[in-house]
DNA sequence: TGTATTAAAAATGTATACATTGTGTACATA
DNA sequence: TATGTACACAATGTATACATTTTTAATACA
């Protein structure tokens, strides 16, 4: 058993790391030439990824990644702030001591990889904290969206744990904070603030991602471009 | 491919029918001989079932169909109307006319069953009905909450489209009218309206549902009890 | 050059045999 | 009676061979 979670956990990973790109064909005989299984459990673990929204199964066509075109983008930037603070809501309702506990092992290792600029480490584990505070709303009509919601966070979030300048650290350190923030405000049931902390956390998010879907334009350089109209 | 997709639709309608009851076995044998499909492609489909919500597989311990205890039950209350309200929101706003004409054609449909008491058929067009206005919505996210939504939503009101009295058939009637006043709001992008209607067709549902729920209690029969026990 | 046809290949879909894991029953022991 | 163990049986998990479908490439023809 141990190859087939493996390879199921292994193939999520990287769908979300974009290891694997978004809408990349997922061929059966090599994947399961890699993980050493047959095609058998391997086309069972890619109908339960489809089934989680990881990937897109076509009849006699096989499986691609999930894709992720702008106009789906667009719906993500306008549902998130919905399930992320009403998740947030019903976790600070309904969490349970163990839950918390967990959260709070996962922050903490989610807290190292950050400041250690372990990227993928960090987009996995800053995942996994979301997800962690999914289950503790105890809803599991919300947390099919969240679950979805998180594949396309993570996968656009990828370079928000890679610093490029003071100021994405500065971003990082704050992000660490607010998961701080709301452990404790879901810990003391507080709904309110475990509301707003998480809209804060979003904008945060947000802005960074932003600047990935829509990057700041390249150098016109209009100087030097008419140096080189008056070169010719 | 017509068997296996036929043993998927089949599988779905049975079990939101509860001609297979929440929590029972799915035996891959009998499943595989009934079906005239063998064990491979069934358990793909399993997978597929259980991503979406329909049934939930152990490992080495097969595959049940989603149970429904009465903790998730008491969220499925709290949680429609938030989800089936913005579904609509939605809908109003993005619906094609490609998909108005679909959602007509299965209102007729349902409109027919309805009145011919077909309670199997009234109810599984009746989730087709609200699955294609969540199509409608183009959001995925949401639309994975609300397909989660409507499985069991139809598993409960399974008595809703079987009447037993003069009131049960005004209901049903009732249903069917609002169906319709809810297509012309999407179609004419009224959403404030459409948002109105389907709150109160929730509120019709629920009340209907919350009967299934909790039964009205057997007759106490206080005086052939007391009769009883004087001949005793 | 462009298009249509068709055969080879590569990929996906299915069936079956075998391996592994769970379950129930019979029997032994406390 | 209750608990534990052993073994047979039944169910699930996996690998492989074969069938079907899609894709690719090559050839013929306009």
């Amino acid at each position: 058993m141990n190859k087939k979670s493996n390879c199921l956990s292994d193939l999520r990973e990287r769908i979300l790391s974009q290891d694997i790109a978004p809408g990349s064909g997922l061929d059966e005989v090599s994947l399961s030439a890699h993980y050493e299984i047959s095609r058998t459990p391997l086309r069972e673990i890619l109908h339960r990824l489809a089934g989680d929204g990881y990937v897109e199964i076509e009849e006699n066509r096989g499986a691609r990644v999930a894709s992720m075109d702008l106009s789906v983008m667009r719906v993500f930037f306008q549902t998130a702030p919905l399930v992320y603070s009403t998740i947030a809501r019903l976790a600070a309702e309904n969490r349970t001591s163990q839950q918390l506990d967990a959260l709070k092992a996962t922050q903490l290792g989610f807290a190292a990889a950050a400041r250690a600029e372990d990227t993928s480490q960090s987009a996995l584990l800053n995942h996994q904290f979301h997800e962690q505070i999914g289950q503790m709303a105890q809803n599991p009509y919300l947390l099919a969206s969240l679950k979805r919601m998180l594949i396309d966070h993570t996968r656009l979030s990828q370079t928000f744990f890679r610093p490029q300048s003071e100021a994405d650290s500065a971003r990082i350190a704050k992000s660490i904070d607010q998961h701080d923030a709301m452990i404790a405000a879901i810990e003391a049931h507080e709904t309110a603030l475990a509301i707003d902390l998480t809209l804060q956390h979003w904008d945060l998010s947000r802005d960074q991602m932003e600047k990935y879907v829509r990057p700041d334009p390249l150098p016109l350089d209009v100087i030097s471009m008419k140096d080189h109209r008056n070169a010719i």
